[in-house]
Order: C-alpha cells, then sequence, then structure tokens
DNA sequence: GGCAGTACTTGAACACAGTGCAAGTCCCTT
DNA sequence: AAGGGACTTGCACTGTGTTCAAGTACTGCC
C-alpha cells in the first residue's frame, strides 16, 4: 500500500475513499496522509490546499455517471432518457453524498462536472426544449435531485454521528426521536406521519423521489409545450 | 452594546447575524463573543456547543415565513398558495443561505421547521393530495426550492471569498472566469450557454427558479389526477 | 563515476479553532 | 451579613490547515 512516490490521481482517489467512508468532517489532512502512508504535508507538493483537493475530488465523481444515448430522444420520447440521467446524479449523489456539502460551499466547475452538464443540455435540446428553455428544464431536473440529495447528506452525517457515539448509539436515537416526538406534538398532522413513518421507513425515501421525478418531468412537458404556444403566438 | 448577562436569544440573534453576513466560515465563538461584548466562552453556559447553537439559529429563521391562509386553498385553486409558500421558503434561503450548509450536516428538526412543515403539509392535503401522496408532494416542492438554495449558497460563498482576497478581487474573478471557458471550450453547448449568461447575468436565476416552479407544480397536479385514476379503477 | 539539479518527502513549528476547568464576580435571597 | 447560585473569565489542551527549512533520492550530463 505505501508507495515511494504519490501522484495527484492516488491523492484524489484516497479522498474520495475517505470522504465516502467518514464524511466531510472525516477528512484531515493527517489521516489522508496516513491512508497514503505518508507524511500529512507530502500531499500539498500534489495540491494547493485542502480546498482544491475537494474541489478535485468534487469533480472526479461527476465521471462516474454514465451519459444515456440520445440516439432515440425526441420531443415525443424524451422522459425515458431524462430518467435514465436524473437517477444517475441521483445514485452518485446517494455514493457520495459529502458531494452537497463541498458544492455548498466551494464552486465546482471542472471538466467532470461539466462533461455532464453538457449532455443534460444536449438531452433537454433534443427534447424539444429551445434556447434559454433547454437551460432552465435542464436546471429544475438537477435542483431537484439535487435537493433531494441535501436530504440524504444530513442522514449520512446523521448516521456517522450516532456511530461515533458508539455503545449508546441507540439511546442517542431514541432520545432524538423523542424529541421530534415532542415538537411535533403539537402539530397533528405532522404527529400522524411520524406514527405512518416508523412503519415503512427506508422504503418511502425513494418513491418519494421516484414521484417528485416523475411530476417534474411531466411538469416540463406542459410547460414547453405552453412555451411553444408561447412563442408562435 | 455590551450587556452584563447574556440570554439565549441574544445569542442566536447574533449568530444568526454573525452567519448572514461571514456565512458558515465566519461563525465562531471567539467572533461570536466579541459580537455578544463578552467572552467566547461565555455562550457555553447558555448553548451545550457550537452544534448545538447553529442547529438553534437554523431553526429559528424558519420562524420568518409567512404561512398562507388555507381557507381558499382548494383542489381546483391551489397553486397560487403552493406558490407563495415556496417564494417564502426561498426568500427565506436565499437571506440565510448558510442554512443549506448546516442542513446538510446537521439534523434540522426544531418548532420553527415543524411549524413551516406542517402548514405545508395542510396545504397539500387541502390541494387534494391524499395520505403518503400530500407528502410527497409537499416534499417535492420543498426539494425543489432546498436544491436551488444550494446554489445560491455556493454563488454566496464565492462571493465572500472574492471579497476576503480584496485587492485583486476582480483578477481572481476574471481567472476563474478564463478557466471556466477553457474548461467548456471543449463542450460546444456549454461555450454558448457562458457566452449569452455573461449577456443577462444576474436576471437569470430568478426566471429558472420561477419556470421550475410553475413546472413542478403543474407536474403535480398532473400526477395527483393521474394518482386519483388509478385509486380508483 | 561524480555532479548538479529536480522532484519529491519529512518533521517541526505557527496560527487558529472548539471547548473543559478552576477561579473568579456579581446579585438575590434569607 | 452570609451564602449560594447565575453567570463570566482567562488559561490551557487538543486537533486542524498550512508553511518552511532541511533533508533524500532519482535523473541526466560530463
Amino acid at each position: 500500500m505505501p508507495r515511494d512516490t504519490l501522484t495527484r490521481e492516488q491523492i484524489v482517489h484516497a479522498a474520495v475513499e475517505l470522504l465516502d467512508a467518514e464524511g466531510m468532517e472525516g477528512l484531515n489532512m493527517r489521516a489522508l496522509g496516513k491512508r497514503l502512508g505518508a507524511a500529512a504535508t507530502a500531499v500539498y507538493w500534489h495540491v494547493g490546499s485542502k480546498d482544491d483537493l475537494i474541489a478535485l475530488a468534487g469533480d472526479h465523481v461527476w465521471n462516474e455517471i454514465a451519459l444515456p444515448d440520445l440516439q432515440r430522444c425526441s420531443p415525443d420520447d424524451w422522459r425515458p432518457a431524462a430518467t435514465d440521467m436524473a437517477d444517475g446524479l441521483h445514485a452518485m449523489l446517494t455514493r457520495h453524498p459529502w458531494l452537497v456539502q463541498a458544492f455548498g460551499s466551494l464552486l465546482m466547475a471542472g471538466p467532470g462536472k461539466a462533461r455532464h452538464d453538457d449532455h443534460n443540455l444536449a438531452l433537454y435540446e433534443a427534447a424539444g426544449f429551445t434556447g434559454a428553455r433547454a437551460d432552465q428544464a435542464a436546471a429544475a431536473v438537477f435542483t431537484f435531485v439535487l435537493g433531494n440529495a441535501v436530504g440524504t447528506a444530513a442522514a449520512a452525517s446523521l448516521t456517522r454521528k450516532l456511530d461515533r457515539e458508539g455503545d449508546n448509539a441507540a439511546q442517542s436515537m431514541r432520545e432524538g426521536m423523542a424529541k421530534a416526538r415532542e415538537v411535533a406534538s403539537s402539530f397533528p398532522r405532522l404527529r400522524a406521519r411520524l406514527e405512518t413513518a416508523a412503519a415503512d421507513y427506508g422504503a418511502a425515501p425513494d418513491d418519494t423521489f421516484a414521484f417528485g421525478l416523475r411530476a417534474v418531468l411531466a411538469g416540463l412537458e406542459s410547460q414547453r409545450d405552453a412555451a411553444d404556444s408561447f412563442e408562435s403566438a
């Protein structure tokens, strides 16, 4: 495992692994150095700063998402491709929940994201959205998926926090639930949801995402047609 | 300005102000203490930890958003109310861009958010979404607005970073643009967007948000009706 | 083979962060 | 007046990003 000389790719790879395993607050230069079998400060030869490293890692993961073929993508039948693309993004963000935190605090605009964005834009142009509307449609879906990932990130962070508390994780969990229940007690609708949520916990998030995505795509189509009739008027 | 004794409310208020002005990485206990005219460690008597404080501040701002009257909200005419509510959330997140970062790294479930969530849920129930569908519809809109705020947070963070660099902010900005242009150069669609974006910079984000929101609401209505016909079949 | 220079690596150090601790200071109650 | 609780303070400890001077090792050249 320990190499005598480091490379940028190795560092980025290790950083992504560490971030996946420990999250944003688990990434520090000494831990990264240890994982690489090198001193913490050795990283600084290959990378300007920690922020640079995060930007590098944050861009790298965009390359993981598969780009659907757009040959069969037409204004009459574009939703399957759009769904594939959104699902790909969703899965990537689920694998790397830290990305949304990095995204919110740094500007992320590297080649990996550019590759994704370009294809995404092409998709909505092929789907019949013209000019700025293609941008807006692509942004709407992107935004929805990103927003969903915020919740995922929060959950992942919470899970790790509970893990870190070790023994009394279950008790901590119970306390949190009790507090939530107490807060919700004055809000009848929330209390009802809290009780049903305990039953189908785990399956719900995916359904909610799929439902929302379907709604967004359906809505975009209706807006596209509305825009068309607007422009031709 | 200096008080002889602190209160929780004062501390939370000051924390929100500091977060609004300096962002997440500008909030530290010594700076907060100075703003309060007290020693940094004095805060710890009123608040368990920095994370607790952020949770407190992060919940407090939810109370700022106005809750629309639901009397006139019906399955035939619910979108104005939903738009109001989403706009309120959007405005609040724009005022407090740090909230999305806090949201992504801590679990936020206090009374302020509960108040909002309950009303939001009530709205979608009044709009004719039944059972879990009301949850999913509310979540879809919430998620979209939240996702939008991620971009806002990133922009605010970038702006502050440029400010911090002081004199050569303009140069830094230019460098960033040049780099983006270089990255985009191999992606024809992105390059075109970058050029048009330079023209109508500033007005675009609001339009994009409004367009996306319209699409989401339209899509939800179509999905609601589809679900109805599904259930009655 | 020796030599220089380049490409890294290292350990010690600095500045600043969150936070625990013991020792205050004030004010209110009895 | 005395005591105690509410609150504040300064100090110090740990962990973090980052810098820097000092290495080490490899490369190509004479």
